[in-house]
DNA sequence: TATGAATGAGAGTTCATTCAT
DNA sequence: GATGAATGAACTCTCATTCAT
């Protein structure tokens, strides 16, 4: 029997998670010490160790955890359109869009950290493995909801669907690096309504 | 040694900045030392600072240097259009998209550098600086090019210049982000061409 | 390991500052590297940081630690004094000499790293501040015992009582730096006895 | 036949040491880079080499020149004095207590850098063997005034005259001590009046 | 002679990681 | 399990000295 009974246990990772979060946030992967992290945590430096046996571990548990949200984040918002507006990818689009900035802008601090995730894993592999799986989800993510789009008539039936999947992550990717680089620099609702208009 | 002249001076420092260049995009700007570039450029580890006081001037001197490269083989390329195709936005539109694309294949190590100047800049004020203010000269200029397209008449007279050059500009950048994560993931000119007509 | 006791704490620091007086003393502040002092006392380089944050830090500690070893020392022997003899200012005058020269010989290393420490304090601000201070004490101290001895009638009522001070700090100190240039070059004693009837 | 005329280079050789002073004086043997020299001496950094072979050599030369200044002054003021006061002992001695006050106070930025080099001597051989050499001087020049002092009859014949010489330049260089750690902090002529009277 | 660019050993300091308690 | 003291490799930057020009 573990000394720690598995909630426990997860419950102390998610507080040192939710730490690294906010130190990774404020300084960066490099300019953040284990110790940031544990003081942040209120727990002792080496405690740390008894659940992340690295600094890139850590990181990549967190990444891990919340990577995926903002894709959940948005199937849970299109599964709550109705039918009628869910056979619009129009609309569907721009709800991604949509959701994507209140992601942004409700959960800065994890997403600017997600955000150096992607520079990370041009440098450390274990990062870049993990970064390359998400993005293969949301691609294909992506896909099927403009497949779905296609199917429903609102694209033409020519459109490529995987270049136009990358188009739209990118153009969220790139969204996303400009308002963490100057916050309400443009309206995250305007831009939802140009992509549709493009 | 007499004073060196200003060619060779010059010479000598770009010397530097390519190695750096070399370096940052192989190993990152942390993952890289001093010595490091200095062993590339062939010269010894206190030579670096003959030219560039800091680590950090460094970086920044690069980003200088070539942060607008992008922006002036756009330039270049779109001064080369017929007046014919000039009058059309979208045919400068896909120009735009299509010569970033070569620049990132063509300058892998150097866009790498840069996007990862970007990265930084969230936390090095000093780059934070540089790069606010060469994506603010990116944004002017797309205004212009779309502002000419709109007079054109190929955009529509409402359109929401800003908006839409921030998009154009996010969706850009994250189309080098994606090729940089995944080279070869996706083809430039099926981008240019979905672009104008997304 | 547990956070250590105060006490061994304190034994810890002092074991570094004993290997500082005698890297100092051996070398000098400048030509005494922190791994010299953290070899001498037997741990390892970064451990010294545990304990104090600079060079300088560790320097003023050591300076602040037993700066006032002298003075204490010089105390405690006058009052061990007969009432008789501390009723004679020359006596006091000859002891306080004496006492110097014993410290000097005894804490030979210690005494040398104090004196580099007038030095310094020409060019470092915040070990000046810690010199005056200890400066001024000494004075205060000095000024006491001849106020005692003009009280007492053995020195003239008229006597400039801060200058008589400064005189025979000035000439102890003198002593001090000619006995660390060349040890044995004189007699304490008859230092002394040629002090009381200067 | 030498390039440079003997007194072009005695010339350049006293440029660079009256710059080293300037240097030394306001940073400190340590704090003072060869370039701040050749800087302040308005030549190039390597010029400094032509001269003096090394920072330890420079140093040093600066020390033997300038060395004996107040040594001369006090002779020179000396030889001033009228037959009668010279054979009074203590307005000799008040004399050389004087000069030496002005000597501080005129070259204040040389006897700084002569007082380093007392301290430097602990831990440079070659600095110590100089120090020693002008010291010796020093106090052979003080006996004889003193012997001739006791000659005069104005001091006691049993008087020690090693010591007494000690005594006196020990005096003399903490009060300089004293003043260069807070100018102004005492009066020299008070100093030298309590002197005689001590 | 004089210049100043180049060298490279070495300094102080940091921090991911280990492990005795 | 938890602690935090200890480790030591590695980093950026300095500067006395050399030497091609």
């Amino acid at each position: 029997m573990p000394r720690l009974t598995a909630m426990t246990r997860a419950a102390r990772e998610a507080r040192i998670l939710n730490a690294a979060v906010t130190c990774f946030a404020h300084t960066g992967y490099h300019g953040t010490t284990m110790e940031d992290i544990a003081a942040e945590a209120g727990i002792a430096k080496g405690a740390t160790y008894l659940y992340f046996p690295t600094k890139e571990a850590l990181f990549l548990a967190l990444y891990q955890r919340w990577g995926c949200d903002a894709r959940e984040a948005i199937q849970i918002a299109l599964a709550a359109l109705s039918p009628a507006e869910r056979a619009s990818p129009k609309r569907m689009l721009r709800l991604v869009v949509e959701v994507t900035g209140q992601h942004v802008q409700r959960n800065a601090a994890l997403c600017r950290v997600l955000m150096e995730g992607r520079t990370l894993a041009a440098f450390i592999p274990a990062i870049a493995e993990q970064v390359t799986r998400e993005q293969w989800q949301n691609q294909a993510q992506m896909e099927d909801l403009i497949r779905a789009g296609v199917a429903a008539g609102e694209w033409p039936p020519e459109t490529d669907v995987a270049t136009r999947a990358t188009l739209i992550r990118a153009t969220l990717h790139g969204l996303m690096a400009t308002w963490h680089a100057a916050p309400g620099s443009f309206d995250w609702n305007a831009a939802a309504m140009a992509v549709i208009d493009w």
